[in-house]
DNA sequence: TAAATATATGAATAAATGCTCATATATTTA
DNA sequence: TAAATATATGAGCATTTATTCATATATTTA
């Protein structure tokens, strides 16, 4: 982990292209949230239950019977998903329906498709 | 990690939703896809990568001065992006210069960076 | 109020990830 | 052809991640 005290101990050919990449460079704490947000979206089961919720809101032990995996597991994804804000839910008694928060998410996974698909 | 054999041993309060869900569901190996592409995302530097690489093609040692980390980082980093198809590097002498193969990732990118922002 | 149901949470664990170091390969130059 | 330069690769390691199990909390029902 170098800090900053001791940088350019390495070679740079181009001086003026790391200078420019540098100067359009996004703040860290921008590109640290773009990451989280990427990596939200980086698991076959959180995307799985974002398609799902697309079509309809679920509760816990739909979702889980849908992956295929516990309740505890998709509660821990869920809780994920939640602190995100991808996702809210309501409470109906004692079952937690859980929808998408807004659409945004959906279509940046369906614009990622797309590109999958050509 | 629970079989196709033995599953709907859990509760499952709307099945309607639940085969809903499994009819419309992406298949397996696009979702899987659609992981890794995120996954690819979701690391700080790379996302800096693509976000330079936007700007002007790159070297691996001008790319390693600007995140600050080892050439053989930006190396492993690159043949992952690479992999994915998402740069391609001409050759120049002992040089390579490597470039986003398309506009679609950083797109992609500038998509989610739309939505962090609000 | 006790039992049952639905979900959440913490600890533990196996797998994946990103880095560094050492070394290999490829190109140019002396 | 030997040395220098630019990049790639494999091994090893620390950290993160996704899951399960055990347990806790919250709501409804008997």
């Amino acid at each position: 982990m170098p800090n900053s005290e001791d940088r350019c101990q390495c070679r740079m050919i181009h001086e003026e292209r790391v200078d420019g990449a540098r100067q359009k460079a996004l703040a860290a704490e921008e590109i640290e949230n773009l990451a989280q947000l990427f990596k939200a979206l980086a698991d076959p089961n959180r995307l799985r239950i974002i398609f799902a919720l697309e079509q309809d809101e679920m509760c816990v032990c739909d979702l889980a019977a849908f992956l295929e995996v516990t309740e505890s597991a998709v509660s821990h994804q869920l809780r994920l998903l939640r602190q995100l804000n991808f996702v809210t839910n309501r409470r109906q008694g004692p079952i937690l329906y859980y929808r998408l928060t807004d659409s945004h998410i959906s279509r940046l996974a369906g614009l990622a498709l797309d590109h999958l698909r050509e």
